[in-house]
DNA sequence: ACCTCGTTTTGATCTAGGTCAAAACCGGTG
DNA sequence: CACCGGTTTTGACCTAGATCAAAACGAGGT
């Protein structure tokens, strides 16, 4: 198993191991491993870098080199139009891996921007390549990961094609609870780490719109907002509003 | 380079052979092969399958067993909601590779159905991800293709996500012209193989919107319009359209 | 040629969400 | 603590596009 980047037979089976024991998800993260395995890895995969509240982590337009797994923290990826205008595309935690887009010309395709203080773990993406090359059970989490986004952006795509404002916004804060559960956080209260804006560029809305639906959910007993603060009261109630709304027809 | 699906060296090659001659685009019609090659090329992944108007290439929930690319006709893609909303994802020809969204749970996410009667190439995936292990720039194509439908999926958030009816509108028209045109047919002159709902579904918009801008346009003398069949009569007005309206804030 | 059924066009009206404006709120900073 | 700029909320009003309805069109079948 020859490869041009370097890899002796043992890094190879350290990387086996990294990736059978957790998922890619995970990759910034190996558990199990002792410390020894961990740092040869490491000097493969594992460069970390911070990046600082509202600082970009890639711009449109740059060069692919990495792709980025995020370690802690938080990223939106913006898609821009020439005239100015911006979608964002997504809201990145902990886990996420982003870059995806750049690998078609290689050349990123949107912003990508932390909302917090962050730190992401660069995966340069020739060695990812190579390795999964090298290790198949990478390969294959690599195609799903991939297949995932498409999934995840088709789901976008139907909440911006045809709901309403309640339920799209219903919508994302149950994604949003969803995904800090993953992650072992609390799914009926967590902090917003976006703008209503970003909120509303992101669901299709304006950021009143944002605001007013919250508000309302709030009056219903559904949900509490302090400003950032959100404590999903009625998990029940969020849900039956998406997909309740038979959209006539 | 072992293949525990039986790839034997020449097979091998004779795949390379064919990657480097034309983009996975055209797997299915692999030019510049002698017909020997490629019949021992057809017998690995060349299973053609011919899917009537109307009929379904696959359904949401389906197992994964093979990606198509399209040799001929017209497909689209539609992504559920439980409560009976569908979302077109996708309009996808000649070809262009569907399926992807499967890789991530090893289960169709959406319904590929015939628009026109088609003909797809199966390409079992199984088969494409060992192949594309013996082959690396095989690998790497699949890779972009996937990114680029990632980008394409960014494209269309945009879209709904912050344009007007019009724009939308001419986005899309003036993105089949490109997509006929790439494949050596006019640009300014096709038939829309979709009815005006399917349209609207696909752009965040009713049918009588559709209907409406439709003869806006060729009020305007923008397009000409004779049910089905398009003409694009003032191409920069249209490319005017998207971009032009900066977005107030 | 004539029906028929699905599509498309067009008109009249309605409404969800956008726009504009102003006040309230909040988290930093000096 | 008071000030400041950026958020967020709320209200009053407006408009793009949805909805409802009906007529016109067009391709396939008999």
């Amino acid at each position: 198993m020859p490869s041009h980047l370097g890899l002796t037979p043992i890094d190879v089976n350290r990387l086996r191991t990294v990736c059978s024991k957790c998922s890619l998800r995970e990759l910034c993260l190996p558990a199990g491993l002792d410390q020894r395995e961990l740092e040869a890895v490491d000097r493969l995969v594992n460069r970390r870098r911070p990046v600082k509240r509202g600082d970009y982590l890639y711009r449109a337009g740059s060069e692919l080199q990495s792709l980025y797994a995020i370690r802690v923290g938080f990223i939106k990826s913006c898609v821009l139009h020439e005239d100015g205008r911006e979608q964002v595309a997504g809201f990145h935690m902990m886990g996420d891996l982003l870059g995806l887009d750049a690998i078609s010309s290689n050349r990123h395709m949107c912003d990508a921007i932390a909302l917090d203080d962050t730190e992401v773990c660069e995966i340069p993406f020739a060695v990812l390549e190579q390795f999964s090359h090298d290790i198949p059970s990478l390969q294959q989490h690599f195609h799903r990961i991939m297949s995932r986004e498409i999934v995840r952006d088709h789901g976008v795509m139907l909440l911006l094609g045809s709901m309403r404002a309640e339920e799209r916004l219903a919508a994302f804060l149950l994604n949003l609870s969803q995904r800090f559960a993953a992650r072992g956080y609390s799914p009926s209260e967590f902090n917003l780490r976006m703008t209503r804006e970003e909120i509303g560029s992101y669901l299709g809305l304006k950021l009143e719109t944002i605001s007013r639906v919250l508000s309302r959910f709030h009056d219903e007993g559904v949900i509490e907002v302090r400003s950032k603060l959100i404590r999903i009261v009625k998990m029940d109630v969020l849900r039956g509003l998406i997909g309740q709304h038979a959209c006539q027809t």
